[in-house]
Formats: C-alpha cells, structure tokens, sequence
RNA sequence: GCCGAAGUGGUGGAAUUUGGUAGACACACCAUCUUGAGGGGGUGGCGAGCGAGAGCUCGUGCCGGUUCGAGUCCGGCCUUCGGCACCA
C-alpha cells in the first residue's frame, strides 16, 4: 500500500484482477439462491454521459452487496443498439449505421470498464447482431400464428423529419418524442401488436407489483385507461350497420338527442353520401385531419360540426337523432362514435346550444330542479332519473346497471369495459432496425418467412442514402424473393421493428445470450428471470416496462417463461442536474464522467453519486461535491495506510474498547439495513463517515494502551473497508489487501452485527417538562425510572421550570425521554 | 380537470419505517493553526432573534385539530415538479 492514494494505478490493478479471476461471471447453481440486478441497457450514443453512470453506480452497489450475502448474483450489460441516432449520424458524416453503432459500443464499454461495474462480461449482447434479433423475428411470427401480431391500414401518427410512423407512446404531447417535431396523421399500412389482448391483465398485476414505485404504477394504470360502461348499438334510419357507442353513462340513454361521430369515422362519408351535407361534411373532415394535432385537441379549441344528413334512433325512447360530425370526438377512444347527451355532459351542452339542439333532463339532484331551457351548464354529478320510463325515480348510479341489463335483453347493447390503450404499432420505414419476417406474394398475400430461412439479416453491404430515406426498398437482390408458399417472384416486407421490441426481452435474453436453439434456454430463464432489482430512469415508465411487462406475459403464455412480471422490484432514478437544469449538451452543463475519473478516478465519481443524494431524487452536481467525497478517501486512505498493522497493545476490555466495538456493529447495522431495505446509499456512507470521524479521534487520542482497544480498532477498520467495498470497490480492494484480506472482495461475506455488542450501558435521557426540553441526564442503562426522575428533578434547569407547580403525570420512554407534565 | 410525488439552514440532504433532543453527514462560509505564498492539511464555529453567561423565545409551505409531546398522525388549503387529459 502506497503511502499516497493513487487511484489511477490501483483501479486499473483491481480491475485486471477481477477480470482474471472471472470474479462476476456467473453460472446457473440451483444449490445457490439467485438474484439479478439489471440496470437499463444503454442506447450506444457515443458516450457515457452523468445519467448513465449514476444509473450503473446504483446497481452496482446492489450487486456487490448481494455477491457478499452470499447470492449469485447475474448483472449483465448489453446495447440497445438499433434505432434512428445510427441514421442520422451515418447522414451526417456520411458513415454507416452499424460503423458507427460498433465504434459506440466499444468506446462506451472500455468506458464501463474503468468505472469497475461487476458485470459478467461474457452475457453482453447486442441487439443489432442478427443472432439477438432473429429469436426477435421468430417471436414475431409465433404471435403472428397466435393472432397477436396483425396487420393493418390505420391512421398513424407520422414524424416527418424522422420519416417513420410512431407508435402512440412515443407521441408526445402531439410531438415526436424524439425530435419534438409535431406529428401529422396519415393512412398507412402496419404491423401490430395485440396488447390490448392483454389490457385486463396488464392493469390487474399494477396491484400485484408492491416492489415499483406507486407513481409508475399510476401511469400505467392511467395509459391503459379502463373504463366501465354499455356498449349500445344505434340504428340507421335509412338502415345499414348500427352505429356503436361506448359510454360511461348508460344511466343517460333516455337524454340521448343527438349523436356525434369523429371526423375519422368512416360513417361520416357514407352517411353524408347523396345529401345535401355531402360537401360540407368532406369539407369539415378535410379540415379538422390536416389540422395540426396539438390546435385540434388544445383546450381553447372551438367545438364545431355538421349534420351528415342521416338519423339513427334511440333505441328505448325512439327519439329520431340527427347524426353530426364533431371535432372534438375521438376516434382513437371507444368506438369513435358519442352518444349525445346535452344535459348531462358539458360538451354536448355547448354543441346542443350551439347548433339549436333538444336538450332532455334525465338526472335531478336533490332538492333542485333543472329546467332544460335556463340550465347554464350540463348536470353531470349524481340524482334520480326522470324522463326515463320505468328508471323514473332510480338513483342513477343503480340505473347505469339497469338500463344495461335493458340493452342487453334488447339485444342492442350491454355493459363494457373499455380500455384507452391501442395495440403497439411497430412496422417503422427505417432502415437500422430488425427486418420484420415476412414476405409480400402478388397471389397468396403475406406469407410469414419460414423458420428455416431465419434470420432474415438486415443488409449491410448498402450505400446509406443521405436523404436518410430507408434504403431497403429500393434493395432489389434482397427485396426480391421467391415466394415460400408458391415459388413464384415476391417482394419482402421492407419496414422494420420499433426498436422498443428488442427492449422488450433482452432481460431474459441474459440468461442465456448465447443459446442457439431458440428464443429462451427455459431452464436458464426459470432460474435466473424474473429481474429481482431493476433501475432505471422515470422516462421509461410506460413505454419500455409497459411493454417489457406484455412481452413476459406473452413468453409465458407459449410455456417459455414461468414469471407473470418481468420486474419484481423497481427503482427509478432521479435525472442528474447542474446548475438548476437537466443536464444536457443544449444546455451546455454536461460534465464528462471521463474527464472526472481521469482526475479522481472511478472511486470518487461512484462515491459522489452516491452520497450526494438518495437515487429516486434528482441528484445535483456540484465540482465541490466531488472534491470532497476525493478528500473523504484520502482521508480513509490515511487512517488505513497508518493503522494498519495490528499493534501490540493489551488484550482484554475496557469501556473505550466496548465503546468502538459498538460503534462498529452499530455501523455495520445501519449501513446493511440502507442498502438492503431502503437503497439510501447516501445514508450509509454518512454512517460510514461518522465511523471514520470517530476512528480518526481515538487513534490520536493514542489510547491504544487501554485493554482491547488495539483489537477493536483492528475491527473497525477492516469494517470500515467491507463496508464501503460495494460503493468504492478499487480502493476498498487495496486497503483490505493492506489489512491482510483475501482480494476479491464480493467473495469476502458481509460483515454481521452482533446485538448483544449494541447494548448501550450508558443512556442520555432527555428531559422535558411539558413537552419542552429542559435538560439532560445521562444514566446507567438498567437505572429505574425513579431513580432518572429524581435526577431529572435535581438538575438546576428542571428546577427552575417545576417550581411552586404540581407534577400531575410523568412519561417515561426507556432510553430516551422524560416528561414531566406539571401546572 | 384527474392522478402521483415533494415542500426542512446559505446548499445537497438527515430524522418520516416506530410521534419522543429538528438539522446527522457533507458542501459552502467564517475564525484559527501549519506554509515563503498558493494548494493541501489540522482545530473550532456555523437556523433566526435575545442574552455577558447559564439559558430563553421562535423555527420543518400555510391554517386548524389530536396528543404529555407533531417535521412525522388527522382535516382543510397553498406552492412546485411529473404524468394523463375534449376519454364520452
């Protein structure tokens, strides 16, 4: 051990050696009890940046710890690595996508690497290799046989700058999520996921999943939208398919006066076909769908429409209703197509008085009576029915049940349950992502590529385009194929998989990286799935886990996994800032972790992380933060290079002996009990540092000569290193190596506590007087409590308070406190 | 509008699991020692006000309540951040 701390020379020792020794490669062992960490794999964008290393130092305290309770631990790594950010820079420096993507990879991997993370290296995948995306493709077509993968013209929502289709959670706000340009609505052919299939289930297990943080949970909840209500079918006056509606208000039906439908609803056309209304209906159409999404759905936005020149008929009153089209009906949501009740919703109020419209009282509220014609705003809380027949006098909640249960008899409807979520569309015109497995044949239509011809390999002998349009199509000697089925010329399918797919399995992929006899090595993912510990960051609370989540139910349901969730627990990270901002390269506060290690090395930047704050909360960067977690270790450093011979002083004990002792195993409580139960690592390295503190004291006070001491000083330090090896690993490594420990640390198990040594013998007892602290008395453990009120009461301070008063009670917590109530 | 999270010194944060000394630990700052200086290191101080001091009063976003005792529990607000939002 150097005399100075010189992080450089002893992180790179450290890290040859646990790359020698194999230290964190790990193997199924069913004697051992498994657990798996993982931290989101990152995007190989070029660079680690603050957020990633943030995230890895998180997890890899995690895993040390768990590697020194004696568990086998798997925390892999890997590469998100297809996606547009390759395009892009393949068009701007006129490179190629997977040039650029492998430079990444290996720059941001030797860049883990100096940071010491415990990953077993040997399980690292990538998801641009086709030996990854191929187990991607043959997924897709199992679900395809299962009909959760379909196919579909729909209106999609489309990012013109990026050139590709974007599923609904990646919109955001109206605006790509990735460029932020606004998206525009176009008709277009895809593929797509069926997780509305799995919608239920997927809400369900949100109460099932106590290890993620409720705010997640409530999103996700909240994107699948669920929503009771009746399905109710409109006839057509002049015939034809009844017109469907989903409403969470059947109790209304009897109000119903009108019935509103989305501008994309294809009825709009038909119905308004050969009236009068025809041109005015296209021209409304034509207007709200080439609008720009955000000014459609903003909240100032007029509501408007336009009879389509068609009726339908409410199917218990009777009632002729006129068929509009409205803007502000969603097409996405329900069935596209609204039940108008004026009185009862606030939109169809304004629509009703906008367009002279009949307005019908249904619901009363006690005690007040609503009159159609002076009513200022619709009704929408709770009353009886009126105006509905035999419901009159219903308390309306009973009748969303009873008018149901009608519909239902009536065969012209019943009771629902919808959900807001759509199925993932994942077909994107993109050209560095996993081909979609399928072939396009002129006679027998879409034809799945046949297991036996998979991968089907993404090629890469191709001149990327600079107008960054997907070149694919226009690669004749791959898009041109005989077709499976019939032999004759066929044209493959030239978009893409989202790259949300590859993310959605990778996890169970680690299990088994190299497995080439399908998707999953079942008893690899049996034993080691589900994710004990997941951490990433808030961003990817509904798209990423979400679909994680469907993927896993999906495995399961064809008997490859045996998990119904993919995460048992999560952990969201806070963003890290600087300055009072997120940092980014626009804001230019970005701090290169780089540089840092360069300076401090590793240990400091893992330290610093995580002590300046809890990791859910966002963390702040500050340049004297980080020179004092530097300073911290050179102080431990210090402590450690100058004690660590065991000396030669009495052996026996002694009160200071006992008092070290309990501060050690007091330490190595609270630090264990943070990390295990609550991941506080700011915490326990504040405990740590107290400790330090302290040894720092009692090694000056030179009162080594006391009985014990020498022992329990030896200790402490040698706690002091366990303790801190999981957040600092390299040092902690060299000095335990100086205290005479085995290298390897995560092998070394985890310091344990010894009750009995807690046991204080003295107690400070805090003394209140009608709640107010008025003094203290420090007592032998085991003193009565009569004995500490009599103390208690001959301090002068306590006395000055209880004079010429009348002590009415006293309480007494042992240990801590007492208060004397008194008047 | 709905849902979620959070408001504590100059700063990051502790104490919230279990109601019991509010401000651990660190950063910054001040004083002081070491040094030719700088850097580094050591020691002490550091919520506000009053006081020579002992100590007292106030103090955890605001108002009220429960309790011997509330940052913590309950009721009602305010603010900030995040998500969803014309969802029928």
């Amino acid at each position: 051990m150097e005399r100075k701390y010189n992080p450089e020379a002893i992180e790179k020792k450290w890290q040859e050696l646990w790359d020698n020794e194999r230290i964190f490669n790990v193997a199924l062992d069913a004697s051992k009890e498994k657990y798996y960490v993982l931290e989101m794999f990152p995007y190989p964008s070029g660079n680690l940046h603050m957020g990633h290393v943030r995230n890895y130092c998180i997890g890899d305290v995690v895993a040390r710890y768990k590697m020194m309770r004696g568990f086998n631990v798997i925390h892999p790594m890997g590469w998100d690595a297809f996606g547009m950010p390759a395009e892009n820079a393949a068009i701007q420096h006129g490179s190629h996508p997977a040039i650029w993507t492998m430079k990444n990879i290996r720059q941001m991997r030797s860049q883990l690497k100096r940071m010491g993370f415990s990953y077993d290296w040997d399980r690292e995948i990538a998801t641009c290799h086709p030996e990854y995306y191929r187990w991607e493709q043959w997924l897709f077509l199992r679900m395809l046989e299962k009909g959760l993968v379909y196919r579909k013209k729909s209106i999609v929502n489309y990012c013109e700058p990026c050139q590709t289709v974007l599923a609904n959670e990646q919109v955001e706000a109206g605006a790509c999520w990735r460029c932020g340009t606004p998206v525009i609505q176009r008709e277009q052919q895809g593929w797509f996921f069926k997780i509305t299939a799995y919608a239920p289930e997927l809400l369900a297990w949100c109460d099932k999943l106590p290890g993620w943080p409720e705010k997640v949970l409530t999103m996700q909840r909240n994107w699948i939208g669920r929503s009771e209500g009746a399905r109710i079918l409109f006839e057509r006056e002049n015939g034809g398919e009844p017109i469907e509606v989903f409403t969470t208000r059947p109790d209304t039906l009897y109000g119903a006066t009108f019935m509103s439908l989305a501008p994309e609803h294809p009825l709009c056309l038909e119905l308004s076909r050969g009236t009068p209304q025809e041109q005015a209906v296209k021209d409304l159409i034509n207007r709200v769908l080439t609008q720009d999404w955000q000014v459609r759905v903003g909240e100032d936005s007029e509501k408007e429409g336009v009879f389509t020149g068609s009726y339908c008929v409410n199917p218990v009153t009777g009632l002729r209703m006129p068929v509009y089209v409205a803007n502000f009906v969603l097409y996405e949501y329900g069935t596209g197509a609204v039940m108008a009740v004026p009185a009862h919703d606030q939109r169809d109020f304004e629509f009703a008085k906008k367009y002279g419209l009949d307005i019908i009282v249904v619901i009363q509220p006690d005690g007040e009576k609503l009159d159609p014609h002076t009513m200022t705003e619709a009704y929408v809380d709770e009353g009886r029915l009126v105006n509905s027949h035999e419901f009159n006098g219903m308390d309306n909640v009973d009748a969303m049940k009873a008018v149901s249960e009608k519909l239902s008899a009536m065969n012209k409807g019943g009771r629902t349950i919808n959900y807001r979520i759509r199925d993932w569309g994942i077909s994107r015109q993109r050209y560095w992502g996993a081909p979609i497995p399928i072939i396009h044949c002129p006679d027998c239509g879409v034809v799945p590529v046949p297991d036996k011809d998979l991968p089907v390999v993404l090629p890469i002998d191709i001149d990327f385009p600079p107008s960054g349009r997907s070149p694919l199509p226009d690669l004749d000697w791959w898009v041109n194929v005989d077709c499976p089925s019939c032999g004759k010329p066929a044209r493959r399918e030239t978009d893409t998989m989202d790259t949300f797919v590859e993310s959605s399995w990778y996890f169970d992929r680690y299990a088994c990286p190299r497995y080439d006899r399908g998707i999953i090595d079942k008893k690899e993912v049996a034993y080691w799935l589900p994710v004990d510990q997941y951490i990433g960051g808030i961003e990817h609370a509904i798209l990423h886990l979400l679909y994680s989540r469907f993927f896993t139910k999906v495995l399961r349901d064809m008997n490859l996994k045996e998990s119904d969730e993919p995460f048992t627990n999560l952990l969201t990270q806070g963003m890290v800032i600087k300055d009072g901002a997120k940092m980014s390269k626009s804001k230019g506060n970005v701090v290169d972790p780089e540089e840092l290690v360069n300076r401090y090395g590793a240990d400091t930047v893992r330290l610093f992380c995580l002590f300046a704050s809890p990791p859910e909360r966002d963390l702040d960067w500050t340049s004297e933060g980080v020179e004092g977690s530097y300073r911290f270790l050179n102080r431990v450093w210090n402590l450690i290079c100058q004690h660590r011979e065991p000396g030669t002083g009495p052996s026996g004990e002694s009160d200071r002996s006992r008092a070290l002792r309990r501060l050690t195993h007091k330490t190595i409580k609270k630090v264990s009990d943070d990390i295990e139960h609550r991941f506080h690592f700011n915490t326990a390295v504040a405990a740590v540092m107290e400790m330090t503190n302290e040894l720092a004291r009692v090694t000056q006070d030179d009162l080594a000569r006391e009985p014990g001491v020498t022992a329990a000083l030896h200790e402490a330090l040698r706690a002091t290193v366990l303790l801190l090896s999981p957040f600092v690993p390299h040092v902690a490594e060299e000095m335990w190596e100086a205290l005479g420990g085995e290298p390897g640390m995560v092998r070394s198990p985890w310091p344990t506590f010894d009750p009995a040594l807690l046991v204080e013998e003295e107690v400070l007892i805090v003394v209140q007087v009608n709640g107010k602290k008025r003094g203290e008395v420090t007592v032998p453990a085991q003193t009565s409590e009569e004995e500490i009120k009599e103390a208690a009461l001959a301090a002068p301070n306590v006395q000055r308070f209880v004079e010429g008063k009348t002590i009415r009670k006293a309480i007494f917590v042992p240990g801590k406190l007492l208060n004397l109530v008194a008047n």
